[in-house]
DNA sequence: GTAAAAATAGTAATAATTACTATTATCAAT
DNA sequence: ATTGATAATAGTAATTATTACTATTTTTAC
């Protein structure tokens, strides 16, 4: 069983909270892959009591239930994702955006690396950086 | 020019320093991918003197020089590498430890990433997570 | 040797995240 | 609907990793 399947164990007493959910919505509906400052503020504006704690607390939980992922391969980390099907990243070096990249997956590489290393290979990910069209116009300075 | 040959350029007028010299020979002979905490009680043996900033800032200035590189990968972050040649890593679910990828590459896979996304592609990690030989035997609780 | 600039040690500051605690919200059983 | 057990919260403090600052020391070209 791969790791990406955890959520199906994990069955803990949990009680809902508008929350958690609040966070969970926010989370499903941006393609930013915001970080957490990004999702407090963002579910402020409809739960204006809600604190940063809270947020990471049920980032925390959303990802031990296989509801939300963490952005691993980006450099800073801390960037989260509602999607959690195994996919790929690129970052501008120039604006910090992260995009998803459709259609493409290397799942045969897991094989590979654990005949190469002794290891039970679990999961991987694959981040690619960049500078991403808008950035990469003439005119603009590119650092 | 890909972001791995930026060595060549930034030429900036720099002195030696023992502290400098210390920090590369310890990332360039050992195979753990260090954090700077361990970097500098490393160094500390030889330069007691030696302060965790002093560290920082030479890991900075090193990477800068592309005589080495960050471990993007791996979901934490702040682990370094004295090989600056592209390669990938695996990290032990259990134990933490980081091995190297020998002899597996995917340069190709730039190409089509750039085709799907429009970005210009510069470079790309890969990170594998797992549970190392060690770890994976019989009679070892793993998490 | 000397002087200009770079580097250092030591410390303070910042940023991101987690831990703690008293209060509030949820929910199953009544 | 009320109650009781406990999960979750807000607010704050603590922790961790890293960077910034500054007075002093080291390097290096002349």
């Amino acid at each position: 069983m791969s790791a990406r399947d955890k959520k199906y164990l994990k069955k803990e007493v949990r009680k809902r909270s508008k929350q958690r959910e609040a966070i969970l919505k926010v989370l499903k509906r941006t393609k930013i892959h915001p970080p957490a400052e990004w999702i407090y503020r963002e579910v402020k504006k409809e739960i204006p009591s809600i604190s940063l704690g809270t947020v990471y607390r049920n980032i925390n939980l959303l990802q031990s239930m296989g509801e939300v992922s963490v952005i691993n391969c980006e450099g800073n980390g801390g960037r989260y994702d509602g999607n959690t099907l195994l996919h790929y990243h690129i970052t501008c070096q120039n604006c910090g955006k992260i995009s998803d990249i459709e259609g493409i997956l290397f799942d045969e590489i897991e094989e590979k690396v654990a005949e190469v290393t002794g290891y039970r290979v679990i999961t991987h990910c694959i981040g690619f950086q960049g500078i991403c069209p808008e950035c990469n116009r003439e005119g603009n300075k590119i650092l």
